[in-house]
DNA sequence: GGAGTTCTTGACCGTGCGGTCCACCATAAG
DNA sequence: CTTATGGTGGACCGCACGGTCAAGAACTCC
């Protein structure tokens, strides 16, 4: 049963009001950087409301305005990150100009930063899943997803070397599972502390191992 | 300066009382497999001491005096972790007659519980490294450690294998190396709900490429 | 049994948490 | 200008957290 009804239908997201009235004096992608950047490197758990609020420069409720909870505030950073993820891997897998090179690149990538720095962070989807897979059914479910799309990416670019005439007689999805978790594997060993010499080689061996290059033989 | 001592010196661990008064009424390895499972189930900041009390059927007070605070229990807890799994480990590597399926164990044991349950928590110390490794300079100490000697354990069996006359030309440490970081990948790959039989599929397929037999040629 | 010591229990405490609310402000439309 | 509307910031709330403490129970030694 319905009333009358003098106010704009705001259950659709994205509607504007009839009226404008006064604008956000924030942009929400930044707000979302820092968020991100906050739970990247504190966790979930261990960052506070007070932590949002400092690293976003909104009051309690703007953010709750914008955002609902922090666990909605968090899901959105986290959903924001993995498709910012997802643009670069397309765009690094499609513009080596080979394909064989772009692979070699994903098991490197996790310790390309010269300081260390970004290498100790880890990767924010990785740790949000070690921290809330086992208690948090979506962002369970949002990892899953979101790696099965890598590994598509991966097995794609694996089929593209094939075209080229590398990696030949490989299942292009079996061969982007292994490359995914060695990979992620990597990107672990880079969490505990590993030099950033060890990690290369490390890295460079399991490339050797998983991508051989026959163009010489 | 010291006053004269009429008290036993309680700072050395492990000393006794020079009179024995009441008995623990609980097992203190007991105590730290339960409190272990909980941290392990849920994480450290999402676990309270609450959560604590009830696995442990201990009070606040015996907690606190026997362990110290929550972190300190934790700590306790994380070593006799690892403590046990190097002895495991030790044993998995010394006890099949040929190192080379040894190894391979290595990259599967992820995937052993048909359930899959285990999979799905994961390593305990891994989980800690993720959640705690930015904030807590001693756990991330300690997940170093740890992993240096489980490949020291594993560049060993590497050369025992070499002795059998497997791997040749590999130097055992960077195989070793590669292995750890392949089998956290694997385990990984378990967090994010993948299911067994593509889990079990892409470490055998890693198993295959890092570990190859060439016994048959 | 009494004395001495340790362990246990649970009430208690201060703090900081996530979350709500409302008075005020900035803007757009009339 | 006035008015309506949504944004903002901070006061405020209840709660659960980690941690403390004191009193009593359980035990050994004399």
């Amino acid at each position: 049963m319905r009333s009358t009804i003098s106010m704009v239908d705001r259950t659709v997201k994205n509607s504007y009001p009839v009226r404008m009235a006064r604008p956000r004096s924030f942009d929400e992608k930044q707000v979302l950087n820092a968020v991100r950047d906050q739970f990247w490197d504190a966790g979930y758990a261990a960052t506070s409301l007070e932590d949002l609020m400092r690293v976003s420069g909104l009051g309690k409720g703007s953010l709750y305005a914008a955002f609902g909870d922090k666990r909605q505030l968090f899901l959105r950073a986290l959903r924001s990150y993995t498709d910012d993820s997802h643009g670069h891997l397309r765009k690094a897998l499609a513009e080596a100009p080979r394909a064989l090179d772009a692979l070699r690149m994903l098991l490197e990538a996790p310790v390309d930063d010269p300081t260390g720095a970004g290498t100790r962070r880890g990767c924010l989807l990785a740790n949000s899943t070690c921290e809330l897979g086992n208690a948090d059914p979506e962002v369970l479910a949002h990892a899953h997803r979101t790696y099965e799309t890598s590994t598509a990416l991966i097995a794609d670019c694996v089929a593209r070397a094939q075209g080229e005439g590398d990696l030949a007689g490989a299942d292009p999805i079996a061969l982007a599972r292994a490359l995914l978790a060695a990979q992620q594997g990597i990107l672990f060993m880079g969490r505990t502390g590993l030099d950033t010499a060890t990690l290369t080689a490390t890295a460079r061996s399991l490339a050797a191992q998983l991508l051989p290059d026959h163009s010489g033989d």
